[in-house]
DNA sequence: TCGTAGTGGAACACAACTGTTCCATGACGG
DNA sequence: CCGTCATGGAACAGTTGTGTTCCACTACGA
């Protein structure tokens, strides 16, 4: 198949930008305003994308392909599974908006698919390696991570005096925290726990 | 003024009890889906809230009330900042689709007003007695308690097999190993009433 | 120069939501 | 029994977004 032009490409690539830019901020914006985002008629968007369901999914394919390329960039095999977590944290975070898209699940639903499983794995060997808590459950990680990864880039667009790199170091502080039992200078027992030992916790 | 007959009492507050949780699925949810959630006819809902926006503000003035009731309860004075904080988790989280609602900061924006600058004491207070780190801001600690109790309350709605109080534990576990530089006992007021005397833990 | 690919604008019908008006009904107290 | 109170339904006009059609314009290669 001819690689469509070249010129249709890019096209295609401006509407699928703005898309996510608008959408991020509001999931109920107009074609039209997307369209105007984008600098192109709205005509040509619905040339591209015939119905508003079809752009959403070509959007949700975009931001699927974005988060592959994050996670092969973060060499997820190399070190402690809390260290590959973090690494992969960083590459998300180069995500900007799409993040925002992706954490109020508004487009699609089929974000991780793939995905989702090898994270779990991920983690997992963090529980193994006791670079991770084993107490939290993977998927409770998972959500750990959503959230602060959200909140960060919510924050750092809520205070444009504040650079990219120092919330991200606040929020590889505060995760690193959140995920280790004790990561950072192992700061010594934490074992005892009292309190909440008897306490028939989980069930 | 008369208290408005009871009747109408009743009636205003299932449509706003309605719109929360509507809302909080989706902030775009129509009029007419918000009316026979409560149970009500569009003109009746119409009647006591002229304009969609009339009804938005009602949701925002109704959210900031169960704001500061759950701040009451959470009696942030007591204890040091790190658990009043936690305290204050507990409370939050009791909201429900509120939280949802707050998080998106769909309605109003006014949610924190007063708040805000009560909670930043708190985080502050923390930061002196050794219970928060001192190198994370006050509002990123907000920020981050905000987002996990977000992620608390969806974990819990996509997991019913997961009791409440275990979503509550593992949501307090992972805050406070967050927030706290070295406290790693700072998770002990389960309990909350008994205990008192044991709060003399700052330094 | 001509034909084509890519585009944009104008116009249209259609659907959904909104805000309003008018009228009918059931409950309740005097 | 009657009046009011609170309500619900039906109908309407107005607005906004959607999806489609048709036509005009520009750039570019043969």
């Amino acid at each position: 198949m001819p690689v469509t032009s070249g010129v249709k490409n890019r096209t295609r690539q401006a509407i699928l930008d703005a898309a996510i830019g608008l959408l991020a901020d509001n999931p109920a914006c107009s074609l039209g305003d997307i369209a105007a985002a984008a600098q192109v008629g709205r005509t040509t968007l619905h040339r591209y994308f015939a119905e508003r369901a079809d752009l959403m999914s070509a959007v949700a394919v975009e931001g699927g392909q974005r988060l592959v390329r994050a996670a092969r960039l973060a060499e997820l095999d190399r070190g402690t599974g809390g260290e590959a977590l973090l690494r992969l944290c960083r590459e998300y975070f180069d995500l900007g908006p799409l993040l925002s898209l992706i954490f109020s699940e508004q487009a699609g639903e089929c974000w991780e698919e793939q995905d989702e499983g090898s994270l779990v794995a991920v983690i997992e060997r963090g529980h193994r390696d006791g670079s991770i808590d084993p107490v939290l459950p993977s998927d409770w990680v998972l959500s750990v991570l959503w959230s602060q990864l959200y909140a960060a880039w919510a924050y750092l667009g809520e205070r444009p005096e504040s650079s990219r790199h120092h919330v991200l170091d606040l929020l590889t502080r505060t995760l690193s925290h959140s995920f280790g039992p004790r990561t950072p200078t192992a700061t010594e027992p934490v074992r005892g726990e009292a309190g909440r030992g008897e306490a028939g916790r989980d069930r």
